[in-house]
DNA sequence: CTATACAGAACGATCGTTCTGCTTGTAAAG
DNA sequence: CTTTACAAGCAGAACGATCGTTCTGTATAG
């Protein structure tokens, strides 16, 4: 993960990551006989990483709105190591189809069960749970899509201004439900290895 | 710009160009001696080529509201290929200082350019020019993030959904501007040569 | 005569993969 | 309890392929 955000998809070597991870050519290559092998596993750790499994809007007592939720899923969709180095797979996907092969099932069993569990976090004012998922989706879209303005617009505070506007925006669209459902646990691997 | 969007950044080698575009070795490194040289020339193209000048809202009588601009600024800016070989670009300058230093300030200006158009084409409901600014950004934010929110739902449908749905959400804090600016020219390297 | 435009070979570096050894853990055989 | 067999874990060298860059040579235009 720490290559992937630090160097790219492109420079994160074998090479690079042995020596940031201080572990010999040989163990790397027994456990991940392939790159590939490689990168699906640490998107596996990356799906669980991103996720947010309790919102500030949750949080007993506290109610301050959207953005205050939105500000803190930023903090682990896209404005962290994980959530760049998930773009990182994500744009190498697109253009490699082996690994998209991979990696495709995983990414929309997650954003079907991402899906499943905003309706327990939140309803729609309209009542309509179909509008809730697709607003969510944007959201998800914009959020991620600050990793790509970052460089049009560098201040900080800029990207945060972006962050309350949309909570803003969207807040009467949506409230959070009072009673909480559990996240589904995201479903790993079976051939997966502890490291 | 083919390269950049069928085959990623990295895969996108000088080798591979010389046959897409038919060209000699030779010829590649003389008018471009380095790949860097070669792609901020690009990035050049795709900055002028992902601008939309004319949008349909301002098309004579047609008034469809926003959804009907954010499509048609989608199919430039992110649903292209011009749109997918700049992103492979903006991910690449990410974690390539070299390549971040000469080609930030090309966006910074770029973007200080489009935050100047769209009061020409469009003012806030509000009447807050800052944050129709605002507002644009985090649009553009969301369009682009879709290519990265596409690997998790390939749904076409979906995503005209969400595009259509931002538009709806966003309608009532703008409206088009009935005098119509114009965009100011994006200026060219001084440097760069006409292939 | 000279600079530009191009062609294509050559270069060292680095990539991901494969291969050859060595050590350790463990379970069956004696 | 000891010995043997064998697979798994790991270290590191070796491999061919390909990368971006540099270099040498040739043709052309002013």
């Amino acid at each position: 993960m720490s290559c992937l955000d630090r160097h790219g998809y492109s420079d994160t070597s074998i090479n690079r990551i042995q020596e940031t991870a201080n572990v010999s050519r040989g163990a790397l290559t027994h456990h991940f006989p392939t790159k590939e092998d490689l990168i699906v596993a640490t998107l596996d750790r990356l799906l669980i990483a991103t996720l947010r499994p309790s919102l500030p809007s949750k949080q007993a007592g506290s109610n301050k709105g959207l953005a205050a939720d939105l500000h803190y899923i930023a903090r682990g969709l896209s404005r962290s190591r994980e959530g760049r180095a998930l773009v990182e797979i994500l744009v190498a996907m697109r253009t490699d189809k082996n690994l998209r092969d991979r990696v495709s099932p995983r990414l929309q069993e997650w954003d079907q069960m991402i899906g499943d569990a905003i309706t327990g976090y939140y309803e729609a004012a309209s009542g309509d749970e179909e509008d809730l998922v697709l607003i969510w989706t944007i959201m998800r879209s914009f959020l991620r899509g600050l990793i790509l303005q970052e460089p049009f617009s560098p201040d900080e505070a800029k990207i945060e201004a972006m962050i309350t506007r949309m909570g803003e925006i969207f807040n009467p669209l949506l409230r959070p439900r009072s009673k909480l459902k559990h996240l589904t646990k995201y479903r790993q691997d079976k051939n997966a290895k502890p490291l």
